[in-house]
DNA sequence: CAGTGGTCTAGACCACTTC
DNA sequence: AAGTGGTCTAGACCACTGT
């Protein structure tokens, strides 16, 4: 019977600030509820049918609330026994990886950057132990240099999988860094990340002209295409000027790139 | 007329293996033109009415198919224009942050903890001026050193607003390690994270029995609750044995918690 | 078995944006 | 003005799952 005397507020009628649709004022009011202890952990929200008679909508538009709140690890959706408010015990950061050069442009600084070390090669005993590459495999092992104001910024290790992307072998990356060249070359891939702290050593700290010894920031990642490696990399940043950020909600969707 | 002609591929009929729901499949077949590159950054993407027909399926199934996509960051969605692949230049990473607690047991290693130090006091100079706590506000700071087999494994360096969380001030937390304990009584939060790489300083290092000016890995962590500030925390690990490690796909969606 | 979510349809109206 | 996405409806059938 469309009971509509529940309905949480008042803008229903209202002409003015519509603002949001009414899925996300479901999902706001989920939310808020959820934000202010009033349902707790394990505690079960209202079925789709329910929602569908307080916020006098069908049943589509409260689906696509509780599963945009699902997909963002807010509530847990089970048949039978319904929704419940999901255990918050791990949180997931964003952390935003950008390309070195943007990320020295964000700070307004000049960017340039310079190629130390190009050589084709195979895989070493450890890269073909650890993680990705074949064995025999082409590879093509670069060392740039990123400087932001004429001063060490970066000092990026790669090592590129010359099967993954050809091309590579005869570019001379004069006028796009390699990390920009892949991006623009070799699309989309999965990969992963490894954010550790180091102690410089000395070839290092030499092309960073930081102190031997001192704190880095390392960032390893490793990515596929299709299952198959495309490049490792390893970033290093001198600890005391860069952090990464990483802002982190649970709420209202995870905001990807934007 | 739903013409069916154009069906991509052959499970429409097919009773075995018809695993994915439409949308999904229709997820995964852009997906996999733009992973080929064979849709390139700033292609056209068919529009809803031209992928219904394709499918032979409702507009709403083909819009919840590019609605996934756009939130995921894949595509751009624009009236009129149509919805084009988007350009991929920042990749953005999902970090998993836990409980230093899990984080111990997860290595199955015995974890245990101690509070080396506590007191109520009011921000200093350098916590009002730089983020989150008002003036004159009473915080709750504390160090805990967390311990993975009877070794340092973590230092944390925490303060907690005692108006966001007064009961703090009369938690013993010999049961709960603070961490743990705001989890379970402050709720969600948004948040902010920095990571660094830094060398020790003295305290640090006798604490964690790590060398003065190794390198460490700091994760700062900043938690608000509707605006208001929560607690502040310094996760000090040493930086050889610890390393964050995070996956990254623009693909399918962003896996929040799972 | 009955309750719940998962998915889909075949319409509809509107808002925005470019032409 | 026309094309596109944004949203919503009022049904429907099915799959899963706990009792």
């Amino acid at each position: 019977m469309t009971s509509m005397d529940t309905t949480p507020d008042s803008d229903r009628g209202d002409t003015s600030g519509n603002r949001a649709s009414l899925h996300q004022r479901i999902i706001r009011d989920i939310e808020q509820r959820i934000l202010s202890t009033e349902w707790m952990p394990g505690d079960r929200i209202p079925s789709e049918q329910a929602l569908t008679e307080q916020y006098g909508c069908s049943r589509m538009t409260v689906n696509k609330a509780l599963t945009q709140l699902a997909q963002s690890g807010l509530i847990l959706r089970r048949r039978k026994t319904g929704s419940v408010v999901k255990r918050q015990d791990t949180r997931t950061a964003i952390l935003a990886i950008y390309d070195v050069a943007d990320e020295v442009k964000s700070h307004d600084l000049p960017y340039r950057y310079t190629i130390c070390e190009r050589l084709q090669r195979h895989p070493t005993m450890q890269e073909t132990t650890c993680p990705g590459f074949r064995e025999k495999e082409d590879l093509l092992a670069l060392t740039v240099l990123h400087l932001a104001d004429d001063e060490p910024f970066c000092l990026e290790e790669r090592v590129i999988s010359l099967s993954a992307a050809p091309d590579a072998a005869n570019e001379s990356f004069a006028n796009l860094a390699p990390g920009a060249w892949l991006l623009n070359h070799v699309a989309w891939t999965t990969g992963e990340h490894r954010i550790s702290a180091e102690s410089s050593n000395a070839r290092v700290s030499k092309l960073l002209k930081v102190a031997k010894g001192s704190a880095i920031l390392v960032v390893q990642r490793l990515t596929w295409r299709q299952g198959e490696p495309v490049t490792r990399v390893r970033l290093n940043y001198p600890g005391h000027q860069h952090r990464l950020t990483a802002d982190f909600t649970p709420i209202q969707g995870l905001r990807p790139t934007s």
